[in-house]
DNA sequence: TTTCATTGATTGACGAGTCAATAAAAACCC
DNA sequence: GGGTTTTTATTGACTCGTCAATCAATGAAA
């Protein structure tokens, strides 16, 4: 019974079915078929709308990154006065959202992929620019020259939290990696005086 | 012609293939075929003296864990003084035998394999903790009992940096690294007075 | 009757792990 | 010391699974 326009949601479903699956496993080593189980598809469907396991790794990847984008967009919308802004890009980071096991899974899985991918690399090389850009350009007023260098740092440190974070057996703490990031930031703040 | 003797030297040279070629293909999907034909022997062999592929992984990862632990050691014999014992520990970790290409993608990698396998995640956690232990104990009459939290930051930062690299595509460079961190450092230092 | 949705079945590759066979050193035995 | 047995080293060939990708077939809208 084939209701018509059922791509967009088909991918959408499988886009979600693999981080959940990426999540579930810890790896890169899922089978299509799991995923479109899980998708509530055959194997055969997954592979009809996106070619290969790839594309669908490259699909969530994107998918991941957008919804990290929007989060970081709408936080830096209510931010109010420089401070705040960094603040706000910090907190998007660990927000409920995006600082769950499943997704943090999910990265560090697309950190492997992207030494192989070039397309995976690329989609992972514009948002770190992205965030460095974002950060530097905020951070100016608040430190000066030191901008960069800060900037590398905060980005660093939070990569560096998500990274521990997938090790960590408990449920992942946003608000003690909040805690952490903003600290750094305000020692990056105070040394300015 | 069988020389006795040679289960140590070849567990060796697999422990070293292992790496090289995790490094090569930026993955685990490497196959037990090309380690063991990278190491100069035959896939059969490889099994005989580690039963499976995953041992293989794991004694690579714990050679790489036990380069890295020397390389801090050493560091921290050579040093005079409280700040010159952190900075010590911070250096070793960017030295130019254990930030290279290769050994940065095959920590990736068993952050990656932790995920799933109880033995990587216990083998990471005891460096985790280590290196904790070692920062708190040399932060401390630095910072005060600001130093567990220091000490999180300045291992995140440093993970985070190793994180980043792996993308990276020129050579790692263990300099601007190493200074990133010491500043971090010297603002966790500053901030006390 | 063309186009979209869907899948069961199949193909083809690849790769982990096993095994039987070969060979040489060492240990044992008289 | 000369012969026999055990142990260690080593590999080519093979088994067995798994899985990505394809295809032919089915059915229902447009």
């Amino acid at each position: 019974m084939p209701k018509l326009g059922m791509e967009p949601i088909r991918r959408a479903a499988l886009v979600n079915a693999t981080i959940t699956e990426i999540g579930k496993s810890g790896t890169l080593d899922v089978t299509v078929s799991q995923i479109a189980k899980r998708a509530g598809m055959s194997s055969a469907l997954a592979h009809h709308y996106f070619g290969s396991k790839e594309q669908i790794f490259i699909a969530a990847m994107r998918h991941t990154l957008s919804l990290y984008g929007a989060g970081v967009r709408g936080a830096l919308a209510m931010a109010r006065g420089q401070r705040a802004r960094v603040e706000a890009i910090i907190r998007a980071g660990f927000s409920t959202t995006n600082f769950r096991r499943e997704v943090v899974a999910a990265w560090l899985n697309f950190y492997v992929l992207a030494q192989t991918n070039a397309e995976a690399r690329a989609l992972l090389l514009i948002y770190q620019n992205r965030m460095r850009s974002n950060l530097v350009h905020d951070l100016r007023p608040l430190v000066g020259d030191r901008a960069e260098a800060a900037a590398e740092r905060i980005a660093g440190l939070i990569d560096g939290l998500y990274l521990r974070e997938a090790l960590g057996r408990k449920v992942p703490s946003g608000e003690e990696a909040t805690r952490q990031v903003l600290e750094a930031l305000d020692l990056e703040i105070g040394a300015v005086k």
